[in-house]
DNA sequence: ACGGGTCAGACT
DNA sequence: TAGTCTGAC
């Protein structure tokens, strides 16, 4: 455990290994073992090694990290929501149609009567008749989280009070307490309290004799008290009683009850809260850990439940983490590979550097659906109902996200499982597709259904699809999911642009959006090979399919789908060279939560027409501004026009470029740069310049160094600025 | 052909 | 980068 890990090599941003507390099920296992025979064995060699932990340097074995882990976290939620449920054997189920759903959350007086997650709501009826099961929310056909995450928000809003926070999940947050903990121990260390916490006393410690009979508080209590310990165990004394605070601050605040484990870093931390659950704290003093980790079974560990576990099981005959011990780091990095094996030989001696990230909010936001068997979308159309479903839902937390934490997402990624039922090349897997996040619902479910088209294309191949007019097309879906991701916050603090911004409505960031939207020619004016959203052409459907109209008058009455068609096709305006500019987005998106409040569609279309001419309007100003000094200035003159964008249109003149060829690129760069935004960048005022985010600023100034020539992919990274305001459809 | 719906991260 | 994959809750 002395050791640090200088020796390891950093490599990555890292993730969170530390240990599940939950066991696999016994399908998972056997769905590892049967039906994938031996792929745990892609980890011996050196071709196979892919997402794997990483070992990270521990900055010191002196932090105090807590980690705090909800109990059963839904079924509070559904018992705050209706409190007569308190204290009953209680399970949350989601779609209570087959075989009475399944349960994903089970409290634990039900866990008693042997109640399962896993299990179907009729098999926790058999062995528990009394169990109480209460629905997940469903809005649009799907599961509907949103309850549990803002719970989840409730919980972290309170422990990130006292130090670092890191929101890990739903319904589990790591905190970096050691400043806290310092700080107490410089203050009021616990050495000299009278009277420690109730809370704090019933606290777990491992390695704490508790023999015969003797008084366990006391104990506790004694070991808090302790003046000839240890630093690293005074500062977990502090630990224990901090985290003891927050945890009844949460209940009190939330009616939540939460456990934690609290030790030197996240790994054990995360060990020790499942230990003793619920509404219960543990702690891993430093001198326990290797007597933890000895006989603890390997799977048990973070990162080591899956394949990795499996491997180190079958290959090396690793039953528990003590079994680690006896490899030298070599012999671990040999088996699997440099990063790997120093995490491994580290993990064995309770070594890990994850720090705690600081991160309060998701880095992605997803919403999907599984279609299982039988119920497996075969048609076009169905595909496209659901993907407008989960469409609307995550353009429903972005708007959220934007407004509450001035968030915004920059990619639009699409997820599908299928399977095809001719071709015996089922092993082929439905490919992921991405583009550039454009804000607003319609935009979002046009850019998902085209995503899809293009990777159903991919999947069935040239001569795949052909029967699609009759029953059978030839393949299924069996999972679809939408997601949004790079997403990264609005400038905002104290500098007058964000001032300017924040001055305003949301409309008007949404006006900075999605400015430049000429993707098709922007695609193809990219050097071939350097683009990334090649095979995907937004605008167009390849492929044709039935129209959807019918098809959802019969099957989906109360759809809304033709409304939404209307508006995505309303609000799309073709260009005369047949291209789809769309530049409305603004007004969508700063109706997006009045829209979340009462539909209001038709208006829409009023709001649109106004909207086309408001937007030639800008046209014609765009151009007359040209010359404009400073950025404010360009800014403002936008100003009382609550719509539009106002760097699309120079910027697609320099880069879209209003001749297709190449020629554009071996056109001088600076100038290029120069014009991009119709005025002279060597006369931004430096003042201006230190207000423009970093990420700006610097590519400002690489402008202004004439002779640091950037290579020849000059579009993909000069549109920077443009769409740093403007995620739209190029990159 | 999945516990279902989401997340995060590593690697290419 | 976009895309695949592992892993966790």
């Amino acid at each position: 455990m002395t050791k640090t890990s200088k020796r390891c090599v950093e490599v990555g941003t890292g993730g969170h290994w530390t240990y599940s507390v939950k066991l696999p099920s016994l399908f998972f296992w056997l769905s590892l073992l049967v039906d994938k025979g031996e792929d745990y064995r892609r980890f011996g060699g050196k071709r196979g090694e892919r997402a794997m932990p990483v070992a990270k340097p521990e900055s010191s074995d002196s932090r105090v990290i807590a980690h705090v882990d909800m109990d059963c976290f839904y079924v509070q939620v559904e018992q705050r929501k209706q409190p007569q449920l308190r204290g009953l054997p209680t399970a949350v189920v989601q779609y209570n149609e087959w075989k009475g759903g399944a349960l994903i959350a089970v409290s634990y007086e039900a866990r008693k009567f042997g109640v399962k997650r896993s299990m179907r709501g009729e098999e926790a009826k058999e062995v528990c008749p009394q169990v109480q099961l209460v629905q997940v929310p469903v809005a649009r056909g799907k599961a509907d989280l949103s309850g549990y995450r803002n719970a989840g928000s409730e919980v972290v809003s309170i422990l990130a009070r006292r130090g670092r926070c890191e929101r890990a999940s739903i319904d589990e947050v790591y905190l970096d307490l050691t400043d806290a903990a310092e700080m107490m121990l410089a203050d009021n260390p616990p050495q000299g309290m009278e009277t420690i916490d109730e809370e704090a006393l019933k606290s777990h410690i491992l390695g704490l004799n508790n023999e015969d009979g003797s008084d366990v508080k006391e104990n506790v209590r004694k070991w808090i008290h302790r003046h000839n310990a240890d630093h690293r165990d005074k500062l977990l004394a502090c630990g224990i009683l901090i985290v003891a605070e927050l945890r009844m601050q949460v209940l009190k605040e939330t009616e939540f009850t939460c456990s934690a484990g609290i030790a030197h870093n996240k790994m054990l931390a995360k060990l020790a809260s499942g230990m003793n659950k619920p509404a219960q704290q543990t702690v891993v003093p430093f001198s326990s850990v290797k007597g933890l980790l000895d006989t603890l079974p390997i799977r048990k560990m973070k990162q080591l439940g899956g394949k990795l576990g499996i491997s180190l099981q079958m290959d090396m005959g690793v039953n528990t983490v003590g079994d680690l011990l006896q490899f030298p780091e070599e012999k671990l990095q040999e088996r699997y590979g440099i990063n790997t094996g120093t995490w491994l030989w580290n993990i064995a001696r309770g070594i890990s550097g994850e720090e705690v990230e600081g991160r309060l909010l998701p880095k992605s936001h997803g919403s999907g659906k599984t279609f299982p068997g039988p119920r497996a979308l075969k048609t076009v159309p169905a595909v496209q109902h659901w993907l407008n479903q989960l469409c609307e839902e995550l353009s429903e937390r972005l708007c959220s996200d934007l407004d509450q934490n001035k968030r915004i997402a920059h990619t639009l990624t699409l997820h599908a499982r299928a399977y095809k039922s001719s071709d015996t090349d089922s092993q082929k897997k439905f490919p992921s597709k991405s583009c550039p996040l454009r804000y607003g619902t319609a935009k979002i479910q046009e850019d998902a259904f085209n995503l899809f088209q293009a990777g159903l294309r991919e999947y069935i191949g040239f001569y795949g699809g052909k029967t699609q007019g009759s029953h059978c097309s030839g393949w299924g879906i069996t999972s679809l999911s939408v997601s949004a991701s790079k997403i990264v916050p609005i400038p905002s603090g104290t500098c007058s642009i964000a001032k300017y911004f924040q001055g305003q409505s949301t409309s008007h960031f949404s006006s900075m959006q999605s400015s430049d939207n000429l993707n098709t020619e922007a695609t193809l004016s990219l050097p071939s090979g350097s683009e990334c959203y090649s095979e995907v052409n937004l605008s167009e459907p390849k492929i044709d399919f039935p129209k959807e109209e019918s098809w959802i008058k019969d099957t989906v009455p109360d759809l809304d789908l033709q409304e939404q068609k209307d508006l995505s096709s309303t609000l799309s305006e073709k260009t005369q060279d047949g291209f789809i500019q769309e530049d409305i987005s603004p007004l969508l998106l700063s109706g997006c939560l009045e829209q979340n409040r009462s539909k209001q569609q038709q208006d829409l279309t009023k709001d649109e027409s106004q909207f086309k001419s408001e937007y030639k309007e800008r046209k014609g100003k765009r151009l007359k501004d040209k010359g404009t000094y400073s950025i404010i200035e360009l800014f403002k003159s936008y100003n009382p026009n609550p719509s539009g964008s106002f760097l699309s249109h120079e910027y697609n003149r320099t880069v879209g470029g209003t001749d297709a060829s190449s020629s554009s690129y071996s056109r001088d760069e600076e100038e290029g740069r120069r014009e991009a935004w119709g005025y002279n960048i060597d006369e931004i005022d430096s003042s201006v310049m230190e207000e423009l985010p970093t990420e700006i600023q610097d590519e400002i100034k690489s402008w202004m160094q004439p002779h640091k020539r950037r290579p020849n992919n000059m579009v993909k990274r000069s549109c920077t600025i443009s769409h740093y305001f403007s995620p739209s459809k190029k990159s």
